[in-house]
DNA sequence: CTAGGGTTAG
């Protein structure tokens, strides 16, 4: 992150003469409409500003009518304060008051750097300052992640006497926590005189930021009150925190108390639920969201596209999106990662032609909805040619989650060794999800070697992972190397991971089994059974549950660690490749 | 009403 002295801000106004000359043939272009009208809106140099300015004065107009936070950017830019300063001074407004809705307007456009020069400015020409001036460009700090101007500013406000200002020091605690100085934060948010529900819901929210979501809740369970927005933070919090159920059982009290999600709570709930696969709680917030209007709010349909998706109900999350009204490169991409993981490749694929016609530009994660879709079925191809077209036609980098999905798919094709050379090649160091998606496409084409080069790198990257011992030990006895899978076995134990590997396997697929009799027995003919479960399908109980699905004529949905299962009149919508 | 806190796809 780029952090200039404020001294060094300040020589960069240097540049005037450049942006004059360079800027003072835009006016002679030719313009379409009234080139005059154009130049008012637009000037970009303290020389254009000067001949709008005679346009002004000249017309008669009220010089307030001039765009103001345009004069302010380009004498934020150069040594033309002074010349802004004589323009504000004649606007019946107080001369600080302008200078800080300039500092609003770039503390919130896509340069807050303005604001930051613009505030050295201000300083340095004697503007009076006042708490509004030290809340925008702190405002910008925080966008920036600048510490060292937001110290220097904190500095400032205590130099003011506004250290007393609960909202500046709102702000500041926002600052230091969001820029990583989590312990400064709560130096001053010790010794703040006072404090309200937004300095707590700040606090719980950086330390979410920051994973400590025990933190977090103690300031939750400690604060005097709580307001929706604490709520809903903390809902938040246990869903970014991996911990839905939380999130849910959180939920669940905030109704208690009586209070009504809004929008963005709907938004953190309804992400937890799909993480769980509590699809009758999500189904009643999606009807309160209607009642509410809240369906109109692009961020609650594709919430919603991704709840359904990851409850089984790709029906649902279709129909979701196809009432969207309009959608964002988000819905999109859930919805062809939706499509992808119910083994719907070829609509995947459909889908994405149909969003490129619609002019929308695709993104990293689109891509990897793409690669999913097309290593769930095997596409190696499509699979190939996806991935080189992001870069070569948008211009998108891979980065490993790219590479971790292109490698399952050649892996899973049986094509080890390009996989291999893919990894080897790639320009980014391979971790342990790479290696990983190796191994077991070594597992399914009965590579040992291969499965020997992946399980040294995934030794050393993720050494206390037991799942991936199993695979190798799995290898090995399919193969009858009963040594090779005593040898695995002893690792482990050195490592002093216990995890019992026939017994494991046995116990799972009983469960599975289980869950899919307690189902049979516990739901009306003809209705979906819905089976969650944390790991992959095993192939016993893939094979069970085709042949039940047609005796039983009842559509089976099994949601495994990376995709669904849809069983139907005996086929599996994976159609075997998994 | 010139200022501060909570949200989605991998």
């Amino acid at each position: 992150m780029v952090c200039p002295l404020p001294c060094a801000s300040l020589c960069m106004l240097s540049s005037f003469n450049i942006e004059q000359r360079r800027s003072s043939h835009i006016s002679s272009k030719p313009i379409s409409e009234s080139p005059k009208t154009e130049l008012f809106r637009k000037f970009n140099s303290p020389f254009e500003l000067k001949q709008v300015h005679t346009l002004v004065i000249k017309t008669g107009m009220p010089i307030s009518d001039l765009p103001l936070s345009r004069v302010a950017s380009v004498c934020a830019r150069t040594p033309s304060f002074p010349y802004a300063q004589q323009i504000f001074q004649q606007v019946d407004q107080p001369e600080t008051f302008i200078w800080n809705s300039c500092l609003r307007d770039f503390a919130e456009s896509d340069s807050p750097f303005d604001a930051i020069l613009l505030f050295y400015q201000i300083r340095r020409y004697n503007v009076l300052p006042d708490s509004f001036t030290c809340s925008f460009v702190l405002k910008a700090c925080v966008r920036l992640q600048y510490l060292f101007h937001g110290r220097i500013i904190h500095a400032f406000v205590e130099k003011l006497g506004l250290q007393l200002n609960l909202v500046l020091l709102n702000v500041i605690v926002h600052l230091y926590a969001s820029c990583g100085r989590i312990n400064d934060a709560i130096l001053l948010f010790d010794k703040m005189p006072q404090r309200d529900v937004v300095t707590w819901n700040t606090m719980i929210t950086q330390l979410v930021k920051m994973g400590d979501i025990d933190s977090a809740y103690k300031m939750f369970v400690q604060m005097p009150d709580r307001n929706l927005r604490s709520w809903t933070a903390m809902i938040a919090g246990f869903v970014q925190c991996g911990k839905p159920k939380e999130g849910i059982a959180l939920f669940t009290k905030m109704e208690e108390v009586g209070l009504k999600p809004n929008e963005v709570t709907v938004v953190a709930v309804l992400a937890a639920c799909a993480d769980v696969g509590a699809l009758d709680l999500g189904r009643r917030i999606h009807d309160y969201s209607d009642k509410r209007g809240f369906t109109r709010n692009i961020h609650i349909s594709n919430t919603l596209i991704d709840m359904y998706i990851k409850c089984g109900c790709l029906k649902a999350s279709c129909d979701v999106f196809k009432n969207m009204k309009e959608r964002t490169i988000v819905s999109w991409s859930a919805m062809i990662q939706g499509l992808a993981i119910h083994g719907k490749a070829k609509e995947a694929l459909e889908l994405f032609s149909e969003m490129i016609y619609t002019g929308m530009k695709p993104n990293g994660v689109t891509f990897l909805g793409l690669l999913n879709a097309c290593s769930h079925m095997g596409l190696i191809n499509e699979g190939r040619s996806f991935f080189a077209s992001m870069t070569k036609d948008y211009g998108i980098i891979p980065c490993i989650e790219h590479y971790g999905c292109m490698v399952d798919l050649l892996s899973r094709a049986g094509l080890l060794e390009e996989a291999h050379e893919l990894i080897e090649q790639m320009p980014i160091k391979p971790n342990a999800a790479v290696w990983g998606a190796l191994l077991g496409g070594c597992k399914v084409h009965k590579n040992i070697e291969m499965a020997e080069i992946a399980m040294r790198h995934l030794h050393e990257l993720d050494p206390l992972n037991d799942g991936y011992y199993v695979v190798l030990s799995n290898i090995y006895s399919e193969a009858k190397k009963w040594e090779d899978a005593a040898k695995v076995r002893k690792m482990m134990r050195n490592r002093g991971l216990k995890r019992q590997l026939v017994g494991v396997q046995l116990l799972l697929a009983g469960r599975e089994k289980l869950a899919l009799v307690f189902g049979l027995i516990n739901t009306p003919p003809g209705e979906t059974i819905r089976i969650f479960k944390n790991l992959r399908v095993c192939e016993d109980c893939h094979a069970s549950f085709k042949l039940i699905s047609s005796i039983v004529k009842r559509e089976i949905v099994v949601r495994d660690r990376n995709r669904f299962h849809c069983f139907k009149d005996g086929y599996c919508s994976c159609k075997d490749y998994w």
